[in-house]
DNA sequence: CAAAGGAGCCAAAGCGCTTTGAAATTTCGC
DNA sequence: GCGAAATTTCAAAGCGCTTTGGCTCCTTTG
């Protein structure tokens, strides 16, 4: 059943059960119960494909999957993606998933943007010079970015949150509570936001005029083995931290595994921050000792970008938005005074 | 730029760039080259659009994704999409992520198809009488059901894992280990994987000649926080369990936290074995006590899936081909004998 | 050397929708 | 009750691609 057809049933022509079917004010009320009646009857929907060729709106959302045969599938990405696919569902549009290779990014989007497969992109994994963002830039399509670039000024838009911000806080906390030997389990060291948690950790010591330990970073992969191991390591060592920031709910996963095997009681014995992205199904605060996090909803900024993706294909050209947001603080039990035996190592080594 | 603006480009007609380019036999190789390097120099990307227009193929597969505004997102989907993914990546294929609330899905596979958006449709989440089966029977579009009904012999195209057999074998396992107390931590009893589970535990329980106590079964969203709950429940009763059964490593999460936190030692006190649907980012060879697995990684159920539905758009109709795979029985750490003092209960209650 | 066959190319007809510009119909003011 | 304006409808022209059927030019073959 097409609309020819559909048409021809009604008597009418295809202009006018179009414009009934769109919403457009030139057709007549009764017409337009009539048309609407006539397509519960007959089951009819436009064809996809046909209204993009017309319009030249694709009516869908382009998101690039990152992957690669031994590529970490990402927890982050999927959470992230619930949020845009809510928006998506309340203004009708879809969500076109492409799987690339990240050497072969350049291209899908190439293709994508020229084919009229998409309106708009969504680009996340920030990249220290990424290349990705001119191209984008480039395109002359829609396009908005999950997390910046290194550079004071970004001029394209982005939303993303104060990863810098956020950890020099946990770290001030932390110095605060007397802890002076801060470890990090960070993500992977080419990408902005872990970046940005480093500096952030970095800007804080250096205000209490301190120096950093690059013994005490980790740069690995978001997954529960590598906070065990990097935990393991840390506390195997000549002088192991007191606090640790982890920048993932999953490698404090690990990191608390450490702990507890060698004995050792969160928040007493050694304090831990870790950022949490909030996932519905692994909750910090249900933590045998509930974690001091640094919260911000990954799925929230999903659905954020979408209604600006959204609105910038509506809106036509929006001027470059930069949103920065906030990120929250949260006390539990994870975190506490520095124990006395730091104080015994700071002698020791003074 | 568009094939037309091309072909004049090239001197040629529409018809012979478009031949060149898709590969027909009825143009002459050095032309053939021609367009291609034209096509270097310009550009050209085919518009999407048109294409499906044109052929009536959309060229991508359609993947519903369940979200409601409380509705928790699924660890299990992202490690699913990203199998599906990597297959469509070597297909050329887009994927069609719609995001759908449970109560529109009818819609939404109506539109997908009729709409013609999609060429193959994959359907996960079963439920235990699934009226969506029906449907897309009748929707004249090929799809592959991720999971199955409860009815003998279905007479749809489907991928599943044995799950009751998985977990018939481990209830086994659990009972020549002397256990005779053995709870399940499942997933929510109106989907039919989680019910199979059930029937596998009590299938080798009734082979050992013993009932089932509906008061060691709990069936939840699979989340760390309802596995230590469900754990410190069962901890909690009259009679507490000595092993148990979980249906995803994070209800397993969950319940060895509660473990450690009552101090029982895992594989000593206390057995579990969980199913394991491979995760990269939390193994359960990485637990502090290494866990005893059912094991069939999801993302190798996504490519394969991603397999059937490119050969169904091929080849035409496939004759429905139930596919069940077997799953693995991991032994590590997690499982042991059981305790003496289960005797004593044992003796106590007999 | 004419007929047959094949290689290589082309014009034009869709695919199913939107949208433009015009025509038919109704409504309204005086 | 008549012309003008507003309302409602329509025919037809795309959107950019694929594909059918046909045409031209060479090569082959009896």
């Amino acid at each position: 059943m097409n609309l020819k057809e559909l048409a021809k049933f009604l008597n009418l022509s295809q202009t006018t059960v179009s414009r009934a079917l769109n919403g457009y004010p030139e057709v007549n009320e009764r017409t337009r119960q009539r048309v609407m009646q006539a397509v519960q009857a007959t089951g009819y929907r436009p064809n996809r494909a046909a209204q993009r060729l017309a319009t030249g709106k694709a009516g869908s959302i382009g998101v690039i999957m990152p992957t690669a045969p031994g590529r970490d599938t990402d927890l982050h990405f999927a959470e992230f993606l619930s949020g845009l696919g809510e928006v998506c569902l309340s203004e009708d549009m879809l969500l076109v998933v492409t799987p690339s290779r990240p050497e072969n990014e350049e291209m899908t989007f190439r293709k994508l943007a020229a084919g009229g497969t998409v309106d708009a992109i969504f680009l996340a994994y920030i990249r220290r010079n990424d290349t990705r963002i001119d191209l984008l830039k480039s395109l002359s399509l829609p396009f908005v970015v999950h997390g910046r670039t290194l550079e004071e000024d970004p001029d394209f838009p982005l939303l993303d949150i104060d990863n810098l911000g956020a950890f020099r806080d946990a770290a001030r906390l932390l110095l605060q509570l007397g802890h002076r030997r801060i470890a990090l389990l960070n993500g992977p060291d080419y990408l902005t936001f872990a970046i940005a948690r480093r500096m952030g950790l970095e800007a804080a010591l250096a205000e209490a005029g301190m120096a950093t330990d690059p013994a005490l970073f980790q740069h690995s992969g978001m997954t529960d083995e590598n906070g065990y191991r990097g935990m393991m390591r840390l506390l195997d060592s000549a002088e192991p931290p007191t606090a640790v920031l982890c920048s993932s709910i999953l490698l404090a996963l690990g990191a608390v595994r450490a702990m507890n095997q060698r004995g050792l009681a969160l928040g007493t014995d050694i304090s831990l921050i870790a950022h949490d992205d909030v996932f519905p199904y692994l909750k910090p605060e249900h933590f045998s000792t509930p974690l001091t996090t640094t919260r911000s909803p990954i799925r929230a900024a999903g659905a954020r970008i979408g209604e600006r993706l959204i609105g910038a294909i509506a809106g036509g050209g929006e001027e470059p938005l930069q949103e920065v947001w906030p990120v929250d603080l949260i006390v539990r039990a994870s975190t506490g005074p520095a124990p006395a035996e730091t104080k015994r190592v700071r002698r020791k080594a003074g």
